[in-house]
DNA sequence: TTTTTTATTGCAATCGATTGAAATTTGCCT
DNA sequence: AGGCAAATTTCAATCGATTGCAATAAAAAA
């Protein structure tokens, strides 16, 4: 009475690769075994179980890629980070991998892996359309739009399921999640002035996007309200950075009362060059940042910034792009930043 | 004389989707077509430079599945972030995020891709045996031992290609990457000491085979130099860890004069609570910190801390990771940390 | 010209799971 | 017992690229 199975429960004799292994074992065919497994309910509950146990005892796994290739889906999101102006920007920059984190986590949540790649666009010109038709993701998230603002919407007229973090331009064909920068950027001057500067300077490369709707911004508020702003560029790299600024205010802090950052990562470097050359802030200097990363509570003083809600931008992307899935035309995304008031300005 | 696509150059009657297709349009079967694209020397020069203009052309790209499944092998390294003890921690620990950033380009220069998974294993026993059997990866590099040491440990005996972030502990059998915690907590004590401190506390978790690491370290030197040291555990998430920080510094700032923080994100919460309470680095209170984030040296005053060369351990990990895909037995990588002297210790 | 080599190409099986349609078994009713 | 519907299961094709082996064509040698 005893199955071949029952001799040997935890039998290391035959190793159960492959579904039709284990409907040997069962005694049953590879088809009924594949709907077993997938709890289709065309299969006799008895055999179900039967099938299950014996997966079970020999912890057979499915082989993914035979899945995905009959089944013509993946189950994978790409997630493409593309550094195009400044390649050691993102590497660097704790927002960008602080909304992978969140992207991971809610991926997961429904039920997608997510497959991780940076490009360099100036040696790839071929980047997106070439992960996108790899057959290896049902999805692609675009982090960040770097100067591949055209290449992307090329894309986006041809292939529905992307979605990009970055800015919103007037018309554009691609569907985007992202703070409204432009807000945060008047949302950052009005606070300069209120707080009693009159000579602004904003600190950030304005190249890409992001940063050029956030300078515009400023722009908006500093002619309406009388006062001046100046844009200096600078790079992302953490110690470039340093030294930029200090050259710049060692020419300038006098002629200036008022410094938007671009980014916290940028306010963090000022704020030291600040202390370093004694500049007292608040009192001498104002200073707003843009992102509100955790650590922006830490520093001395603590940093008056913009905050973009990262984990509500990840969830964004991923609903929108799940939609997009489901062949659903979405919208974009505008989020309000919102002006946190610590003690910089 | 002209060849059905030449009638036709950027034809989009026809999609080509498939080598098939592609192999119709060229005259020769899809076979040839899979050796030319591969520049397999078999085929004729020009039958290959033909198909390899056709391809252009109809801008055709390979279905990755249906090669990974054919060949048995994906191209896709697995990395995996388990959340064990504390499911908030690596999202906002800069640390883990930006040697993912690393990791990513070191697999990428090396031509894998990158599949990413954060995982919490009370909800899934299951999580690195599912992963590895999936038949989507080829490898595996585990982010933090977490508080899955054992489990990692099982998996390691049978299964070669797996390279693990963390702390080695005497006589393990899977194969790890990561900074010689337990020399780190020495020279993070014996700084201290050397600074005057003579009453220390650790500030983390002990948990965590890392941190545990670290705190013995000091304990090491403490007991050597005649120095007390207590360990008193906190929490990942920077408000909590704000919080029991303070509470501990109310109540014991008097008893210690000495700080060893397990990570530099403690402390830099740690740094700001004793600002709050008007305690000046470092003349009433020596820091020390740990990892040698880009930030570290931003803060006021600069922070001494141990150093983690993240580039070198992602470097590490992925050298190791291509050995054992090659299947040879490596060794684990222990790097030396190097301590950081700058102004709070 | 015939025989050998060598260079290319075609054929067909294969990777492993999925699924529509056909075949078989079981259950139910008269 | 006979007949028909419903429940299960099997069969075989399919996803798309790869690759060992056989077949053919071209070149070289005799």
């Amino acid at each position: 009475m005893a199955t071949p199975e029952d001799q040997d429960p935890d039998c290391a004799t035959a190793p159960v690769r492959t579904i039709a292994d284990l409907a040997k074992i069962a005694g049953v065919s590879a088809g009924t075994v594949s709907r077993a497994l997938a709890g289709n309910s065309l299969v006799n509950a008895r055999t179900r179980e039967k099938i299950e146990r014996i997966a079970r005892e020999h912890d057979f796994r499915p082989n993914q890629m035979a899945s995905k290739l009959r089944r013509q889906k993946t189950g994978v999101i790409g997630v493409v980070i593309p550094l195009g102006h400044d390649r050691q920007q993102q590497i660097s920059d704790t927002f960008f991998m602080t909304l992978l984190g969140h992207l991971a986590d809610e991926l997961t949540a429904k039920g997608y892996d997510l497959m991780l790649r940076r490009v360099i666009p100036q040696q790839d010109k071929d980047w997106l359309d070439r992960f996108i038709r790899s057959g290896m993701i049902d999805g692609v998230l675009v982090i960040g739009q770097s100067n591949q603002f055209e290449r992307i919407e090329e894309i986006a007229d041809g292939y529905l399921p992307m979605v990009v973090w970055g800015n919103h331009q007037e018309g554009q064909r691609h569907c985007v999640v992202g703070a409204d920068n432009r807000l945060g950027g008047r949302l950052a001057a009005e606070r300069l002035i209120a707080s009693g500067a009159t000579r602004l300077a904003f600190l950030g490369d304005t190249g890409p996007f992001e940063f050029a709707a956030r300078f515009a911004g400023a722009q908006d508020v500093a002619t309406r309200m009388g006062a001046s702003i100046e844009a200096v560029p600078t790079h992302l790299t953490p110690d470039r950075t340093g030294r930029e600024i200090a050259a710049f205010l060692a020419d300038n802090h006098g002629e200036i009362d008022g410094i938007f950052a671009a980014s916290d990562t940028i306010a963090f470097s000022c704020l030291r060059e600040l202390q370093k050359l004694g500049i007292a802030v608040p009192e001498q200097m104002k200073l707003v940042g843009f992102d509100d990363l955790p650590i922006a509570a830490q520093t001395l003083p603590p940093l008056t910034t913009i905050r973009q809600d990262i984990a509500a931008g990840a969830h964004g992307l991923v609903d929108l792009l799940l939609r997009r899935l489901n062949g659903e035309e979405t919208e974009s995304l505008i989020m309000p930043p919102r002006l946190i008031i610590r003690e910089t300005a």
